[in-house]
DNA sequence: AGGCGCCGTTGAAACTTTTCAAGTGAGGCC
DNA sequence: GGCCTCACTTGAAAAGTTTCAACGGCGCCT
């Protein structure tokens, strides 16, 4: 077979291509980049020379000279949750259609992790940083942004417009799914999720308590249990909490901050000989695919993911090539995807 | 506040941080590497010099000088496979440690997929890369290997001993679970999942059938009920598809290929009104989180996700620096974890 | 006073690729 | 034969960082 660099060798630059092959290493180059500029004969004893010697191109010479990558980045806020890896799906499809490589980097709620990926990225001169923030004010991001890398925003919208970003209704989703257990007739319900910190979950709440207000019922009809995060355990634990109460007094309807959560309070529901939806009616956010795959599938208000991260990932990449860009706040609207844990066996 | 380029401007180089602090560039990089060469008073002005100007390393030049860079990348199977995320939790612990980024990338078990990355990841010189491949004894691995990218397997071990690779014994997991439905009496059982073209499904039937016939139990007592691939809505049209049976043909337990399918087998069985697990016992593998909060808990072959990941990360980084590594194939013990989809409420 | 060593700093080389102006040589035309 | 054109190839410069040998002062010792 080929000859090959013994272990330990140097890989092969461009240059020992050129020597091995008899060319100059312009004429390397060009068979890389211009192959047109060479003469068939050349150009095939210089691929040949480059299968042979084991030749790979430099990424880091290559960006050097271009003053720019190829890549992309997205920094999520938690890879464990399914939300977010859909959102990377509609990113790494945008991305590939331009033949651009995603670094995906998980800051699972942290600041500070964020912070030092952040930091990571500026000095590989990626093309864009697409993130979900910690903090979605952040000066920070801004800042970044000042100094020549584009940064869009996912899944949260930044109050002044100096940054584009893509996000989803949150107000309205908790809008409609609380409108949704209104019309069903439910009287006593119970938003589960936090910490308050986090927007999404801000908005969420604050769209449930408008929709419960707009239908006149008392406000202290409606209670909110907080957790410390958005997991099945944590919703676990608060729903187990939540329906140990009297039948007189528990709520009948629960409304989740996400889909873990539900999964959670599904679980303490049925755990505690429950009836779902009869004895109490539960109502996700998210709508992963383990939302409709659970044991009593989950109603839940949907979000466009794919086209989420994908809608973002053009605007990065708008940002980083179109001299004319101008930010954008892009807000989808969510939907209500009714299922049995709200409605029953129909 | 300080001064910053205007937006557009190249962003300050070495060079212009030199010029601006009227020192060499020599010294503005030892200011970076080696601090404690430069008097207080230069490294001062110096570091007040780079925030004025909003000066960021390049990383490609650094990476250029030094050969290689400070990444180490992991190409998942199914980045929506909690599983996998787990997994890269724990090589991100171990890079963590080490101040290495890591690089996320998504085959999404396609063999083009893959190889994309590959190539890009080889350009980039990371550091290692790490991988849990689609064809686990594919050539092209070795190839890389020995081109100089240390390469090391994750989830499958390797049958000549050319890489690293850290797996857990899907043989073993498959005996404990089949083990254990035949020390519950189950007589009548099926094996959910596929394609065979995984090793990991190859790997974990063949285990049950050993422990079968270990068992003296017929071989037609055992029925493989094939998927396309290892997801939730797979699971369930298998489950459904195989629960429509007679009582009297129904298996009495069901043991998948891994927690998604599981999960997907529960939820037709629910949906059929069959109890779990009186009517249809089940077990899954993997143990990842959703197994334990799923409306029936989930017994499962738990593995130990994490500790793969860190272990896998650690080979990966022996191999790219220890010019005496040798390499190894690592193999967890998976282990049983009981719970009420085949025990009941106890 | 002359020599030595030390500290802090300097300037140039090196890493690999791309680009581009300039060069070579063959062939055609007058 | 001399000149032009065309196709192809060349060599050097440039990108930003790190490293290292060398240098200039300064204080100390004899």
């Amino acid at each position: 077979m080929a000859r090959r660099p013994a272990a330990g060798t140097r890989i092969p630059s461009i240059k020992d291509v050129a020597a091995a092959a008899q060319v100059s290493v312009g004429t390397v180059s060009n068979v890389l980049n211009r192959p047109e500029l060479v003469s068939p004969a050349t150009r095939d004893r210089v691929e040949r020379t480059m299968a042979d010697l084991g030749f790979v191109r430099n990424e880091s010479a290559r960006q050097l000279r271009a003053g720019t990558s190829r890549t992309l980045a997205y920094v999520m806020l938690d890879a464990s949750n399914p939300f977010f890896t859909d959102v990377a799906r509609g990113i790494e499809e945008a991305a590939d259609e331009l033949d651009l490589s995603l670094f995906l980097c998980n800051s699972n709620s942290r600041a500070s992790r964020e912070s030092s990926h952040l930091a990571r990225l500026q000095q590989q001169r990626v093309q864009g940083i697409l993130i979900t923030p910690v903090d979605a004010e952040s000066e920070g991001l801004a800042e970044i942004a000042r100094r020549g890398t584009p940064v869009v925003v996912v899944d949260r919208t930044r109050r002044d417009a100096d940054l584009c970003s893509v996000s989803v209704d949150d107000r309205r989703g908790g809008r409609l799914a609380v409108e949704h257990l209104i019309e069903l007739g439910h009287r006593r319900i119970a938003f589960v999720g936090g910490p308050l910190s986090i927007g999404q979950v801000r908005d969420r709440i604050d769209g449930a308590r408008a929709a419960w207000r707009a239908a006149n019922r008392p406000a202290d009809a409606l209670v909110h249990v907080p957790t410390d995060a958005l997991t099945v355990a944590d919703g676990t634990a608060a729903g187990a909490r939540l329906l140990a109460q009297s039948s007189r007094r528990r709520p009948t309807a629960v409304f989740c901050a996400n889909d873990l959560v539900a999964l959670g309070v599904l679980r303490a529901a049925l755990q505690a000989g429950l009836r779902v939806p009869d004895d109490v009616a539960i109502v996700g956010y998210d709508d992963i695919d383990f939302a409709a795959a659970a044991a009593i599938p989950l109603t839940s208000v949907r979000q466009p993911r794919v086209e989420l991260g994908r809608t973002a990932a053009r605007l990065v990449i708008d940002e980083a090539t179109n001299v004319a860009h101008e930010h954008q706040q892009v807000v989808f609207e969510p939907d209500l995807v009714t299922r049995a844990s709200t409605l029953g066996v129909r």
